[in-house]
DNA sequence: ACGTTCTGATGAAACGATTAACCATCCGTT
DNA sequence: AACGGATGGTTAATCGTTTCATCAGAACGT
């Protein structure tokens, strides 16, 4: 009754239901012409039998795979979490699932990702990825019929994606726009942007974006590049503060990064809001429990994980798609009566 | 040159490289007898091609494959996180990776999860289960071979685990005797244990140890099985704190409930840390923004996550992996001179 | 010169599903 | 009686690898 059987197969059901296993597949995929007590009587047989399609071996023969790659920079950073969570709900949706992989700002680890998801056959692939020209950029043309998006990454004419990927990010100009503004509004005269390691994200766009509204606007700017590490960043930035002639007003690139300004306010017996002011991006939920609220840059990330299933799971001509973008605030802005 | 080849197979490889495709797959392997040269012709066919193996095919063939299946219980949750990468460092170290799938606090998906996987052919499968007989249970028996952990839930000899598979997660027993002792030094006399929805979590061991140890140090003990959703949450702690004859002592059973009732305390004006008091667990990143932090019990979640995939990829008699858990103060437990 | 071993290589059978190409009835028409 | 068309079913090829069984020579000892 109970032998050790290793495994259900197809066959085993086919047998049971006294019929061929072509028969069996048909009924079971609802496809050929078969009899509807044939039908029955295979489903109960696979029933019974407790039956799992071995989905290798139907991709093998399809060649068509219900599950898409994703590489994304790190586990651990929520604001991935949700964009995960918004390809998720849609991939369920249509039936397939997600194979996620980090390449932990390891250009190295990139690469093996993608060459092992590729292995896996997936039906289309999704990256956030590292720096201007990693792997994924030489990577690309040898499997030219992949479906590829990049997110949360500027789309480059004449970068990494060229004409076959597209782009999923958050609307990097408006961002920008944004928070300039939002500190023009209080009487700020000047701004640096603070941005991750040459090379790590992507985010290129910021800069350019950057420097033409200061310009038109009449703000004095400032582009740092700081390290990825918390410690680093916080001291970096308490360095500038003590430097400053007068009021110090950060663009910051993460909410990650605006925490590190609150420590080194701290450190330095300054308050955030007052005599320091902070505008991030991201909005993760830290932020709003910090005391003042971190004013910041919000995406609706899901949305973002949305359009990137969407993109994937429907190619097409490529699109570069931007989010709209706004701003939270929670008062790490101070008001400058005049001009610092 | 470059026909619109569909795809590098290694009867290609073989032929580039004037051999035959099974002294190719022995080359490529290390595993036939192939001569040197033979192994170079090979090595170097496959580089200029740029193949890569179809792993659903020789998975399909071999039977095995290099990839673990986790289903956890929500995708948003930093403390699974940690545990998926602590999983990760050592699947990865052993060439293999994950599939993650999330139940969403949902049986259905739970169960789907589970048949899905299981048809995927993972080698192993890790699971936060949902309650106390899902559908985990009734699953189990038809899959004899293939290794299962559950992690975060009690271990629970006649409960849905039984013999077959390992447990891993906090050793709840001293989590809560460090909560209470915590609580008693500082002149708590009476402490209110909140827990996660019946059936929802799996954290049947904690009300039990906490019954045993109140008893036994004298503490007067209530358990309230609170709703899921945050706001409910809250509403609930501020209805007993305003009913409350004394000072009111929470053990609440994660993070996430604990900042709950700071939002009922401020609701009532009063202040966590003076005129409530609370322990949580888990530790998340926001625990510490709190004002005042939140006193919290921290287990090491890449551990856990280390111990799920040990006792995943090394097979064995089934284990019952209880992890230390220390207690963080950050002020969230008044101290009370005289008895509440 | 002849059997024996050893080396390097090959052919073909799996693995478990899908599916194109046939085949056998049976029913109704001409 | 012969034929055309449904209808329900079967056979066998195929997907890309791995691996068992076999084989042609070379090397070697007697």
């Amino acid at each position: 009754m109970s032998a050790p059987r290793q495994r259900v197969t197809l066959r085993d059901v086919a047998a049971r239901a006294g019929v061929s296993v072509a028969q069996a597949s048909f009924a079971l995929n609802g496809r050929g012409r078969v009899a509807s007590a044939t039908v029955e009587r295979v489903r109960r047989a696979a029933a019974e039998l407790d039956y799992q399609v071995d989905t290798r071996a139907r991709q093998l023969r399809t060649g068509q795979r219900a599950a898409y790659g994703v590489v994304i920079r790190n586990m651990r950073n929520p604001y991935f979490l949700d964009v995960l969570r918004g390809m998720e709900v849609r991939a369920h949706r249509q039936g397939a699932f997600l194979l996620i992989l980090s390449s932990d700002y390891d250009v190295e680890r990139e690469s093996a990702a993608l060459r092992r998801l590729s292995a896996e056959g997936v039906a289309g692939l999704a990256i956030a990825p590292i720096g201007r020209r990693g792997p994924f950029r030489d990577w690309l043309p040898g499997r030219p019929h992949l479906p590829v998006v990049a997110f949360n990454c500027t789309p480059d004419p004449e970068g990494p994606f060229g004409e076959r990927v597209s782009t999923v990010g958050p609307d990097d100009g408006a961002a920008i726009s944004l928070a300039l503004e939002h500190l023009r509004a209080r009487g700020h005269r000047d701004a640096t942007l603070v941005m991750a390691p040459e090379g790590l994200a992507a985010d290129w766009g910021r800069e350019e974006e950057f420097h033409r509204r200061c310009a038109e606007w009449g703000l004095s700017a400032t582009v740092v590049r700081c390290p990825l590490d918390h410690a680093d960043v916080a001291r970096m930035a308490a360095e500038r503060m003590r430097a400053a002639s007068g009021h110090e007003a950060f663009v910051v690139n993460s909410d990650h990064l605006g925490t590190a300004v609150y420590e080194a306010a701290r450190a330095l017996d300054l308050r955030v809001g007052r005599d320091v002011s902070v505008v991030a991006h991201d909005d993760l939920p830290t932020s709003a429990l910090l005391d003042p609220g971190l004013t910041t840059l919000r995406l609706d990330r899901e949305l973002l994980g949305d359009h990137v299933m969407r993109l994937l799971s429907e190619p097409g001509a490529p699109e570069a798609v931007r989010l709209p973008v706004h701003l939270i605030d929670r008062g790490s802005v101070a008001t400058l009566s005049r001009p610092s």
